[in-house]
Formats: structure tokens, C-alpha cells, sequence
DNA sequence: CTCAGTCACTTGTGCGGACGAGTGGGCAAG
DNA sequence: CTTGCCCACTCGTCCGCACAAGTGACTGAG
């Protein structure tokens, strides 16, 4: 007996009228049909419907007005989809051709700062690009605490296949929880300028790196040049 | 009889577990009295009680795990509460001495695209400056379709004592609905550079605010400079 | 004509009950 | 000691019902 899981009947309901809605069937500012009348047509109690409704509404996909009916407001816009720097950067598998440097350095005074150690405390600096073509997109430099390198293959410099986030999970069992980014516009460092092959202004973006206790993982320094990259975000006025 | 409202009563349980969060008497990790034992101490329903609860889950007050409990997460982070740098400049009032002209000239190509007409309409161009002390700390353009300013002071140098935003709302009944920005660091233009007094980089911020409709009501365009501004964004990784 | 009342319809909230399913501890058989 | 079962407890879902309250159209009194 294979008895594959039905959703429940209040999420059957949902992605019924969400599907309608995506086809068009259900216009934006038309009337839904009523509570009574939707319990009629999937045959379930109106304690269903009005969950699916209700969390329809808390989605955006529709609105309810008490009294008059639920009508539709279309596809919800994704609050502030901010294209999260910092996590994709953790996450992107390395190969061999782009990595620049694995080295333990002192710690630069803004990196010990975030990191709430000494300046010069010894770290990992792991130097990384990113290429577009035959063009370097992004120069990018993760640092790491000792004691979260230890004993894991951040401070050698062989590609990791996975990620960052990826190997930390496994091998120390430590769970990316919170990213602080701060982002501006600056002249690329030397190092920068000599990876990227230009020194026209780019967007500085350092994020922290956080595990759910608070503790600093990492450090991210990215350098995107400003004629390559442009970082959008919509959102709705309350 | 007063009869004053009394909120809901599932929005009381909630509002009461949202206390006891916050005054740390249910701390994180705890797990919450049962659904039984609340039903009990609150003297409501079960479904009343579940309903609190699965609210509170959802905007990320506590977890619910079947079988075990539901347990204590903390005050939620507000989902990436980014700066809407847009919306603020719309609403900033106005002051003789930061705006800086306000002519009729044809639009440029990017703020033509942005707006969806063809490149040289006439479009209103209201260009202002932000002071630190005594220091130009960012330089504006607001680009306004003809037709919206028509009947407004938009296209009048006259300072608009409560911002732009509550200048379209008064006048014209145009309501602001979402935003649209796309940001990234560039060279100031010559323009820019004499306001700024200087031609380090900036971040380039260009802002598209729309009505309900979906149609353009300015474009905006701000370039704030890098030694002066930090943007900051925090999230939390699923 | 105007206005207030009525009525059918809508959603909002709330209850009690029922059954399913996941978890974890205790207990007895092996 | 280990294994497997049972049982109490948890949350997940669903039902039918009830009443409150907002809306809008229609209707009859004035």
C-alpha cells in the first residue's frame, strides 16, 4: 500500500485558488466566490475554507472585507526580496582557477573590530574572485576566527566543492543563523584594483557572518565593481 | 453603556504570550504550556487557543513541533527592515536652501526607460541637495511626467514644506504604492561632483515610485557619497 | 421625493467534539 | 542489557454549528 500523503484539505483549497488566480481566472479586483459557496464546490466544512482564505489574505494574494466578500489582489510581491549578498557568497562552490590566496594574516583593524577580538589576532584570510567570461566580476575575501578553522579545510588552499556554509555544517556542525551586511561605494583597494583590472569605484559590501548563539563565523569582504553589478529591490509602501 | 471594543479573544491569548516573551518569563527554547493547559488558564476554546498559536508561529514568535510541543523562539527580527531610501527622500520636506532649480528639460534616456516614454519628453526635473553641518551630504533629482505635476507646485521652486509625497497626496490624490530601486557605485557626474565638492565615488541610487496602478509617478535619482554613507541590512538565513 | 426599517447576503469569531499522527517514557518479554 | 509494545501526552486537521456584525438593495411610511 503506497498511501502517498494528501496535503491537507485547507492547502488543497489554497493552491486551487492560488492556481486560479496564476491563469487568470480569477482576475485581480474580481469577487471570490463566497465562503458558502466555495465550501459547496470542494465539499468541505466552511472551518476549511476560511483557513485557506485566511491565510491567503495574511500571503497578500487576496483581501477580505468584513461583510462584502474576499476579492482577489493577485500574484504577492516577495517583501523586499533583497538579494542576500552575503549568504550567496557562502554558499557558492569554489573550483580551482578562483581562488587567489589561503593564508593566516593579522586581522585588519575593521575585520578584528566586527569580530570582537584584537586588531592583528592572527586569521584566515581566504582570497577569492568571481568571473563573468574572461572579466573578474568580484574580488572577495573571507576571514576566519582560528578556532572556527580548525580542525576544517578553510585554511588550505584547495577548492571547496560545496561551499563554505556546506563544509562548516558538516564538519563542525556549525549553522549559519544571521548575516550582517553593510554596503558602499569606494575605491577598490590595490589588491582589489590589480584583481579586477580596474579601478573605477565599486560597491564595498562587508558582512558578518553569525551562528545562532551570536558568535562571528566569518567575515566577507566583497568588491563589485560598479559598472558590473546593480542590486535591486521593490517594496510596498504601508 | 460605553461598550468598548474588546479585541478578539484569540488576539488576546496572543498578545498575552507576546508579553510573557517579552518580560522573559517564557525564555527562549522554553516550551509553552500545553494547548490543554492554556485552554484551561485562558478559559477559551481549544480552536481559539490553536489559532493564537499557529499565529505566533507564523510571524516567528515560536516554533510548533508535533508531537513534542511549542516552544520559545524570542521577539522576532523584522524581515529585513532595509532602509527605503526612496520613500524617505519623497517624504523629506523641503527648505529654501537645499533646492537647487527646478526646471522644464527633456528626459534623459535612463529616467525616459524607467518612466516609459520616449527619450526628450518633457519631463520636470527638481533637483536638491541634503546638508551635514555645513557639508553637501547627497544630491538629488526628482523627475516628474508632465501630466503629474500639472495643477501641482512640483514644477515651482518654491520649498514644499511637507515633502513630496504629502504634496501629491493633497493636490491630486495620487497615492504612493511600491517602490522599485536599483543601486550601485559609480562616478559622480560633473554636475553631481560641483554639489558634492568632491568626485569620490558614490552609491547611485535610482528609484521608481509607482501608484496602485502600476504607473510612474517620479524618478529619483540620488547619489549619496561613499566616505559619508554605510548601508546597513540585517537577515536571517531559513 | 426622502428616509428608516427589513432582509438576504457577506465575513469574523467562537465553541465542542472528533480523529489522526508524532514523541517519549515505562514496562515486560526476550 | 536490549528490544518491542503500549500508553499518555503533544500538536494537526476537520467538522457542524452558532451568533455577531458589516453591506447593500429593496420597500413602505411619511
Amino acid at each position: 500500500m503506497s498511501m502517498d500523503f494528501a496535503p491537507p484539505k485547507y492547502a488543497q483549497v489554497m493552491t486551487a485558488i492560488q492556481q486560479r488566480i496564476r491563469d487568470g481566472e480569477y482576475a485581480p479586483g474580481d469577487m471570490l466566490p463566497s465562503e458558502t459557496q466555495l465550501v459547496r464546490e470542494f465539499g468541505v466544512g466552511r472551518t476549511t475554507v476560511v483557513r485557506a482564505l485566511q491565510t491567503l489574505a495574511m500571503q497578500g494574494w487576496i483581501e477580505r472585507e468584513h461583510g462584502r466578500g474576499s476579492f482577489v489582489k493577485g500574484r504577492p510581491e516577495s517583501p523586499a526580496d533583497r538579494v542576500r549578498l552575503g549568504l550567496s557568497t557562502a554558499e557558492h562552490p569554489e573550483s580551482a582557477d578562483n581562488i587567489v590566496s589561503v593564508a593566516r594574516v593579522p586581522a585588519p583593524r575593521h575585520v578584528a573590530t566586527l569580530m570582537g577580538v584584537d586588531e592583528r589576532t592572527p586569521v584566515i584570510a581566504r582570497q577569492r574572485v568571481m568571473r563573468q567570461g574572461d572579466r573578474v566580476s568580484a574580488a572577495e575575501t573571507l576571514w576566519f576566527p582560528l578556532e572556527i578553522a580548525l580542525g576544517t579545510d578553510l585554511d588550505k588552499p584547495d577548492p571547496l566543492r560545496h561551499g563554505v556554509r556546506q563544509h562548516l555544517q558538516a564538519v563542525k556542525h556549525l549553522r549559519i543563523d544571521h548575516v550582517t551586511e553593510r554596503l558602499t561605494a569606494r575605491k577598490p583597494t590595490k589588491e582589489e584594483a590589480e584583481l579586477l583590472g580596474s579601478s573605477s569605484p565599486v560597491l564595498g559590501v562587508l558582512a558578518t557572518v553569525h551562528d545562532p548563539a551570536g558568535s562571528v563565523l566569518l567575515v566577507l569582504s566583497l568588491a563589485l565593481p560598479g559598472d558590473l553589478h546593480e542590486l535591486e529591490d521593490v517594496y510596498q509602501v504601508s
